[in-house]
Order: C-alpha cells, then structure tokens, then sequence
RNA sequence: GCCGGUGUGGUGGAACAGGCAGACGCGCCGGACUCAAAAUCCGGUUGGGGCAACCCAGUGAGAGUUCGAUUCUCUCCACCGGCACCA
C-alpha cells in the first residue's frame, strides 16, 4: 500500500486522455432518447468563483449520470462575453474589451477543464463573436417586420454612473443593479422587444412549468402582474378633452372626488397653465418620497353621475402603467385618502362591508383572544345573512373622520342604481353599463412593460439600423449582416458610446437610396445574448450550414429543444429566464422551432456562503477554486460542494468539511490498493444469486448493503437530485468495505464487486478517481461509457427487521424479528415480550396496530 | 405592506408517503501508534437523572387532528429572499 492518494498525478493523467479519446463529444444517435443538460454560462470575468464551482459540479453529475443510463446527452457551455466590465478593464488598463474578454475565456475555459468537466466544447458559444450575435441582428430584423422590435420616446431608467439605460429588471431599490447609483428618470429615443404582446401566454403558461421552483414561477407571475379592471371616459369640463383613467375598482366609480395625471401625462401640459408648478412635481416624478399634487384649476365630469370633480397632478402616478391617469376614491384606498387629507378634498364612502355588523366588531375585538373571534364568527353565521342593519355602522362609514380607508370589497351604497350590490357583481354590472354607453370598456392590465434594450455602450451586439436622412429608419438587410462592432475606438471612459469616435462604423449608405446615412450606435442589452444561446447549442458551432438550421426549422433544434435540466441561479428569477421564455416564443412564431417553452426543469442553487455571508469579493471572505484545486484537487472540491448542503439550499463553507471529503477519498482509494494484488487476481466476475450460497454471513451483509446503496444513490439523484444523502449512502457503504475482513477467496470476491459497484456509482462526482481506480483493477477505461448499475430487491432486502415496540406511542422495546411474519404474529411477539408486560402491568390492551415491517402499537386505556 | 421560503444537537445537515428523531460529515472527548507532535486507526458524543439495566425531556412557541406528529391543520414568533406608490 505504497501508493497514496495524489490527485495531482490522478487528474490531469485523466483530463488529458479524456480530451484525447473525445470522450465528450455529444451523441449524434437519434434513436436514443435525448437529455439536454445545461448550466447557466457565465459572464468571462477573469476567474471562476465557488458559485461557479457549485453550480457546474451539479451539471455534471447529472449529465454523466443520465449518460451512464444510455441517454444521448447534450452538455455544453460557453460565454456571455459581452457586457459591461470589459469595457471598465478597457478604460482602467487601456486593454481592449476584445483582448480582455478572450484572454478571460481561456483562462477560466482552462479552470473548467480542471474541474474534469465533462462539455462538449464543438458547441462552445461565445456571444461576442460577430458568428453569434449576427443572429441577435437577424432575429432582431424579423422582430423589427413583425412588429415585435420598435422605437418610441420615453422616459427611461438611467444610471448616470454607466452612463446607460437600465431595464425596469436592472433596477433595484431605484439603484442600478450593477454600480448601486441611484437610477434617474431620463427621456430618450429607445429600442424595445414587445415582450407585453406575449404577456398572456407567459403567464397562462405559468402554470405548465411543473418542473420549475414554485418561488420563481410566482416571482414570474407577480413580475407579468396582470389585473383586470375598467378604462373609464372622464369629460374635461369646458375643454374639449377626455382623460381616460384607469381602475380595477369600477364599483367605487361613484365615490370618485378628483382625478389624477402623471406628470408626463399629454394633458397636464395643456391644462396647467404655471409650467414653474408644473415642473416642481415633474421633478418629483418616479420618487418614493412625499406624495404631492398641483391642482390643474380643471374639473372633470364623472361620467356615472355627472359630478365635476377636480383633476390634479400628482407626483406618484405612474405614466407607464395603465393610461397615466387615475380616478381617486379617497374612502377605498388608502393612498389616495392621505393625498385627499393633504389637500382637503371630499372623502365619500360608496362600499360597506357586506356585514357592517362584523366590521364593527372585529374592528373593537382587536387584542381579543382566537376564541374571542371565534365566537363572533359563530355567532354571525348562525344569524344567517341578515344580520341586523347598525344604523351607527352606516353612519359611521359616511363620516369624514374616518381613520383610514375601506379597502375590502362589500355592498355599494350612494351609488345610483348600483347601490346593494355586492362589488364582484357590481364590477361587472358598470362595466357593462360604461361600454353600453360608450363611456369606456372593459380591460386587463399588466405590470409587465416591453423590454428597452437599447445600451448606450460599446461591448455589445450592434443594433442593425442606419437613420437615413431622407427615408429615416431603415433595417440593415441580411445581407449585410453581421454588422461587425469595430475595434478601431477609444476607450475614454468621459460617458457616450465610443462607437460616435468611429467614422467607418457611422457613416453609411442608406441601403434603400444609397443616400448619406448614419448607423444606430447603440448596442443591445446583453440578455438579448442569453436569451436564445441555449438554441445555438443545439448545433455544431462549425456547422457550415448553421445558416439554414437557425432560419427555419432544423433537425438538430427539434430533436434537442427543449432543455431537460436547466441550473443556475436564483438571481436570474425575473431577468434572464422570463427574457428566454419570450425569445423562444418569439422563435417559435417565427417558425425556427416548435418548442415554446426553453426549460423543461430549473434548479436553482443556492449561494455559497462563508462565514454568515454570500461569498464576495468585496466581503474578503471567498476560496479561490485554483487553491483548493492545487491542495486537495477536483474530486475533492467537487464532493465537498456537492455534499456539504442539497443544490437547491445555500451552501456553509467549512474549510474542515474539505478535508472530511479528501479524507473519505483517500479511504476509498486505500480499500483498492490496500487489497490490490487479491483484489485484480479475483477478477471481476458475476455476483449473481447462485454464486451467494455458501459466503460468510459478513460477505452477505457486504453485498446486501451494496444494493441497498445502488438503491439509494439511484433513488436520490432521481429524486430531486439530492446528491448530499446520495454521497452520505456511499460513505456508509466505504466504511462497511474497511471493516470488511476478507478471510478467502470468496470475500475477495464480494469485496471486489463491492469496490466496483462504489466505484460506478461515485464516477459522476469524483470522475478522476472513480477512472483511475477502475482501470487500476484491470477494468478498460472510460467509466463513463459503462451502465449505471442495478440493484437487486432481494439481495437488498435485510433478513430480519427490528420490530420497535411502542406502548401508546412511547417507544418501550425493540426486537429483532425474521422477515415476513403476519400481523397476528407480530402481535404476539410483542405482547409475549417480558418487559412489554410487565410495563402494560394491569392496564387494558384497547387496540393493537402493527405496521408492516416497522412497529407494533399497544394502546393501553 | 404584499408574496414566498426557512426554523432539528456544539456545527453542516438526515429522517420513503404520519411510524425508532439526529443517518453521513465536521468539531469535541477518550484510547492505540509515537520520545513527542502531525497524519492514521479504534471507541464515544442531544440534554438532564442514575453505578447500571433504564427513566424523563426534546425538532422556534402555543393549540388541534391521530393509537402515534420533525412530517398534516390553525395561531403566533424569529430569520432570509423577492416585489413594492401598479390605481
């Protein structure tokens, strides 16, 4: 037992003949069933961080597994090259973002290969490479003719640290997601993707995604926020003007006092005659601090009663939602009843609770104990629903010194011939009762806005567009794409795109008139890249017909699409995965694939955390993966970051639980050349059921609890890839392997099988290992190709069970049984225990429950 | 405020689908080996009580359902995450 454990001389032994024998290469039989494993690529920052580590080392246990069980498996990776950091480096270092970027990616392409990652790296993708994001220009061209890509003026979230736009998803707390400054409201010519013409199907279609976290599939349904309600007509009075607001409470139309318009709105502008007021909330617009308002000095007209009631300007109201403009009803929400307290403007209740009785109660019941408010309910429900009218109750929601406002739903009051209707119905009747009278119509809103992707940046894909002076915006034919990003700017960093120093980029003929034109020198917001790169994939990235296979439907995109198994993190809950579900719709539409929705399976894992922190930079507290790669090598840190927590939960860093997973290593390792020589001479031969008679007792335990790990590990990664009980089920089968004492042939024999049974199913998370410990018994290479092993029922079964004996529920006894006995038998034993009697004494055997190889219940009264 | 998640030893985490709480790892304690240490190996390790066989308590708190609850239901508490003037 000379030889130690070294995975110095094991690794990289590995790494190369696998590289060598292309043993990644992805299948290209079709008559296999296929299974798309894929890890979210990351952005080339200089180095692979744990997370990264994490998040590979589970893809890569799936995809080797799925393998092992004769899928045909499609496991790539690449980079999301593009972005903002290479052009900080640029500035900072005065390196190009190009050379930054590549050098980045074979850096961190080195470090995974380390990782003894098994990706197919004939279908790399690199989004930076003009072969990539010509198709981001094509797609976007189609988009431009389907009406899905368009330009429009608006006010858009500008972080004036990156001097670019933001999207709504990159702002967080109102501070740009990447730099933490304070995001500002700024009007400019945008591009946007019409992500809102799908926004029905990604939120029905919610609902199909089984295979995804429920927390990220309400993150998604909360983002697209759909709520229905009514677009009401409101007459300017004595201006020849509507103001369409919009409300999903049209029962409390009849309680509306005054109207509100944002800021932006077209007719503040016309109807605010002091545009020094009007600029003052204007500046105000978009912030979270005070609520403030600007009487226009208009009135406008409720259309169901005719009222005039004053129109505002106010501050919080959102243009990009809805029309701009709101009906306030002070008495039923709460923002608009501060707002109206403010600047004295009347407050009228049109809905009471549906049981004004049970309002004021539970309204004075606070503090009262749950079954204080029990008997209450009880109370009001056997008086059935016509509880007695508190003429108090009324008055009191008519008074103007409510406390707050009433926002449930209830029964109108004051409200024409609305009035007694519960609001659900009520809702309905107004509606059809506005669109009756051309009055407005019925809606369905959505928070989801259309994506601006316009970046006021260099590093991105270059959006194909010229403006021509005379015929204004034209799209670059497709025969000219790619529009190639030039590599002969400057990198100031003093704000603007240095794509403006570039004259052979601006200036252009118009494709159409061959007049004088001038190239879009946005670029596109990076997600536009990673929206779709899971397609790209699915085709050899040489592949000299690429061209055919990404423009029209493709076997290759057919038989792959969609991803089985997609991992990544959480972060991308809103951002990049709701972006990819509208791409791959989009594609779909228009007829590239038949998939509409990119990811069958999402894990999302959890972040690596060390010392009660996420891992950063910037809080000092991260573990270089190169270190731990050259201290305790890849199996190592793979089984540790696979052991240590379940992939979906946050991952403690322990520095000592490394050294628990090389420790476990090294005993596995020791067990095969401990017993080398016995071990290789045995030869590996069948352990059928024949072969089992006449072995010791011990040599039946070994090889029982070996199926029983085959078991397990199957069962676990299956279900839920819970890889860290998987692992565990394997360190209890090592340590039963090195207290197992082989006494003759026959154990050499067992604890061969054993030792080879181990070794298959350990292959995914330690693959260096698993390969140099199989070939080492004489076994031929590449682990990988071989089958997952099958356990055997009966050789798993145990041949007796300890029967817990329970005594009205307390444990009071175990007993060890033989297999299969009835329950009446069970019974028996346990009530013929000695101890059971005597702790059951005198007492009454009420009822006896025995569950079947488990325990025995004796209810005692 | 709304939505979602989590809560188990000293610690990371186990416990099929309501049936022995604490698998496996880390740490700690004891032992072997050693002049000694490290490494390795063996044993122990929820708390309290008892010489002991054993007994009592115990999965954030409180109730409920059940023969039996970490698991199901309700209320509450704490922490974490997401969204947040969305009319």
């Amino acid at each position: 037992m000379e030889e130690r454990y070294d995975p110095k001389k094991v690794e990289p032994k590995w790494q190369k003949y696998w590289a060598e024998k292309n043993l990644f290469k992805t299948s290209t039989d079709e008559s296999l069933k296929k299974f798309y494993c894929l890890e979210m690529f990351p952005y080339p920052s200089g180095k692979i961080h744990m997370g990264h580590v994490r998040n590979y080392a589970i893809g890569d246990v799936i995809a080797r597994y799925k393998r092992m069980r004769g899928f045909s498996v499609l496991h790539p990776m690449g980079w999301d090259s593009f972005g903002l950091p290479a052009e900080n480096a640029a500035i900072k270092h005065g390196v190009h973002p190009s050379k930054w970027t590549y050098e980045n990616i074979s850096y961190m392409k080195a470090q995974l290969n380390k990782l003894g990652l098994s990706y197919d790296w004939d279908r790399e993708v690199t989004t930076c490479s003009p072969d990539y994001y010509r198709w981001n220009q094509w797609f976007f061209i189609k988009m431009l003719e389907k009406g899905l890509a368009y330009r429009k003026s608006s006010y858009v979230n500008w972080c004036p640290s990156c001097a670019t736009v933001l999207a709504n998803e990159q702002v967080i707390d109102s501070k740009c997601w990447r730099c933490d400054s304070v995001v500002v409201q700024k009007q400019l010519d945008q591009w946007f993707l019409r992500i809102t013409h799908y926004a029905e199907e990604l939120l029905a279609a919610c609902d199909e995604l089984k295979g995804w976290p429920e927390k990220v599939v309400v993150m998604q349904k909360n983002w697209i926020g759909k709520s229905r309600g009514a677009e009401v007509v409101f007459r300017v009075d004595g201006v020849d003007e509507d103001i369409r607001i919009f409300t999903t409470r049209p029962d409390t139309l009849f309680g509306a006092t005054f109207i509100c318009l944002s800021p932006p709105h077209r007719l503040a502008k016309r109807l605010v005659e002091d545009k020094a007021e009007l600029e003052k909330i204007t500046a105000h617009y978009g912030k979270i601090d005070e609520k403030i308002g600007l009487f226009t000095g208009h009135y406008a007209i409720n259309p169901m009663n005719g009222e005039k009631i004053p129109i505002y300007v106010a501050n919080f109201v959102l243009m990009e939602y809805g029309t701009g403009a709101i009906m306030s009803v002070p008495a039923h929400d709460q923002r608009d009843f501060e707002f109206a307290g403010k600047y004295g403007l009347p407050i009228r209740t049109v809905i009471k609770p549906e049981n004004s009785a049970i309002a004021q109660k539970s309204g004075s019941a606070e503090g009262d104990t749950p079954e204080g408010s029990a008997e209450v309910q009880k109370i009001n429900s056997t008086e059935g629903n016509t509880p007695p009218q508190s003429t108090s109750a009324v008055a009191d929601f008519r008074t103007s010194e409510l406390q707050s406002a009433f926002e449930d739903e209830g029964v109108l009051i004051d409200s024409g011939s609305f009035s007694g209707m519960k609001s659900a119905d009520a809702k309905e009747a107004i509606i059809g009762y506005i669109e009756d009278k051309g009055l407005g119509r019925g809606v369905v809103n959505y928070k989801l806005r259309d994506w601006g992707i316009s970046r006021q940046r260099y590093w991105g894909t270059p959006i194909p567009v010229v403006y021509c002076e005379r015929c204004g915006i034209v799209p670059v034919p497709e025969k000219d794409l790619p529009v190639i990003l030039p590599e002969d700017v400057k990198f100031t960093g003093k704000g603007g795109s240095p794509l403006h120093e570039s004259a052979t980029f601006l200036d252009v003929a118009c494709p159409t008139c061959g007049g004088k034109a001038r190239r879009e020198t946005d670029t596109m917001d990076t997600f536009v890249d990673s929206s779709w790169y899971f397609m790209r994939y699915c085709i050899e990235k040489n592949d000299p017909a690429i061209g055919s296979k990404l423009t029209a439907k493709s076997a290759e995109l057919e038989y792959w699409m969609p991803v089985d198994q997609y991992i990544g993190g959480v972060e991308h809950a809103v951002l990049h995965l709701l972006y990819s579900r509208f791409f791959t719709r989009v594609l779909r539409d228009l007829g590239i694939t038949s998939c509409s929705e990119p990811f069958t399976n999402l894990l999302t894992q959890g972040m690596v955390i060390k010392d009660g922190a996420k891992m950063s930079k910037s809080k000092g507290n991260v573990v270089d993966p190169d270190y731990l790669i050259d201290r305790y090598g890849s199996d190592t840190s793979r089984l540790f970051s696979l052991f240590a927590a379940p992939p979906e939960r946050d991952l403690d860093w322990s520095d000592k639980g490394v050294e628990g997973a090389f420790r476990f290593l090294s005993r596995l390792w020791n067990i095969v050349y401990g017993n080398l020589s016995r071990l290789k001479e045995t030869g590996a031969q069948p352990l059928d059921k024949q072969a089992m008679s006449g072995i010791s007792a011990a040599g039946k335990a070994l090889v029982r609890k070996t199926h029983q790990t085959i078991k397990k590990v199957t069962y676990d990664i299956e279900k839920e890839y819970h890889f860290n009980t998987a692992i565990a089920a394997l360190m209890e089968l090592v340590n039963e392997m090195t207290s197992f004492e082989a006494k003759g042939p026959e154990d050499d024999r067992i604890l061969r099988f054993a030792v080879e049974q181990a070794l298959l199913l350990i292959s995914p998370f330690t693959p260096h290992l698993a390969e140099e410990l199989w070939s080492c018994l004489g076994n031929d290479p590449c682990i990988l190709e071989r089958r997952w092993p099958e356990w055997d029922e009966e050789l798993a079964r145990e041949e007796e069970i300890e029967l817990v004996i329970q005594v009205n529920g307390k444990l009071r006894g175990k007993t060890m049984v033989p297999l299969g006995l009835s329950d009446e038998e069970i019974k028996k034993l346990a009530l013929e225990d000695p101890k059971i009697k005597e702790i059951i004494g005198a007492g009454n055997i009420r009822k006896v429950i025995v569950v079947k190889g488990r325990l025995v219940n004796i209810v005692v009264g």
